[in-house]
DNA sequence: TCTTGCTTCTCTAGTCGCTAGAGATTGTAG
DNA sequence: CTACAATCTCTAGCGACTAGAGAAGCAAGA
């Protein structure tokens, strides 16, 4: 009566099986967002089943646009099901915020910019609208632009 | 009968007309965005006025999303007024879909992470929505969200 | 003249979340 | 035995900056 051996799955299985990409694995390994799983003899990483299951959490939080940072809180949280769910609760909230507050800066700029373009004369550069407007800010509405100086919107 | 002295401006100075961090203008001349200023005796970066206008350009088309090498393309536009802006206008155009698709995806985004928040129990872990949902794509209306593999939406 | 303090200089490295590539090794199918 | 695939480690690159170290220049006040 021996125990069954366990299912261990080599790295590329694991990206199969969760569409995280091989290299990515291994990054979240260095990170410290996935433990560091056993080797076999000739030092190939063989995950258990179970690993499938975290890998999956991090793809689907990073689908959703967590953060790293935010994901290694809310897989602490994961495996501490008796705590109180407020903290995860909270980074989602933040994270909500987040979206939104792109979503209306984004907004802005499509707004912006669909001006330039239907004002645009299509004819010679020096007539040109969107030139014209990126020259001068004065001629652009959004003055609310500028007031994040941070343009790390992407 | 001489030449009036021109104005030339240190770099701080170029900072202060413009909302350009000072650190920003020496990365834009290293990249090539900016060409490299005369220097005075001591070694200063000394600007004409004209990029002012240059950087201001630029600044302007930062704050509006567009990526550096559009802007770079844009600002050789500038350059030559007697050619067609219909490239400027493909620019631009090109940027707004793009705007337009990352807010699309926002959306998704929010609504997804929206239900989540809103289905939570606020009690425990266990029976937390948003830990559950992010364990198991299943649960989670947005099949569309994981089509582009690719994540970068920031 | 000296000193204090501000500005500027160059250079390197860090941010975030991967991705790409080199070059070596291991495992497997024919 | 020989291909070939999969995996290993390591380093470097992406974009658009930002931060910091350490040195040098420069203007005003004592």
């Amino acid at each position: 009566m021996t125990t069954p051996a366990p299912v261990l799955l080599p790295i590329g299985q694991m990206a199969d099986a969760t569409g995280v990409k091989v290299p990515t694995i291994r990054y979240y390994e260095q990170i410290g967002l996935l433990p560091t799983p056993p080797r076999s003899q000739g030092n190939r990483r063989l995950y258990p089943e179970s690993a499938i299951q975290r890998l999956r959490f991090i793809r689907h939080a990073r689908e959703l646009g967590f953060e790293i940072d935010a994901i290694r809180q809310l897989l602490d949280m994961a495996d501490q099901p008796d705590q109180s769910c407020a903290d995860a609760d909270s980074i989602a909230r933040h994270h909500l915020a987040d979206i939104q507050s792109k979503i209306a800066r984004l907004n802005a700029l499509g707004d912006e910019v669909r001006r330039m373009i239907v004002d645009c004369s299509q004819s010679s550069v020096r007539q040109c609208r969107v030139i014209q407007v990126l020259a001068d800010h004065g001629q652009c509405l959004g003055d609310h632009l500028a007031e994040p100086i941070k343009i790390n919107e992407k």
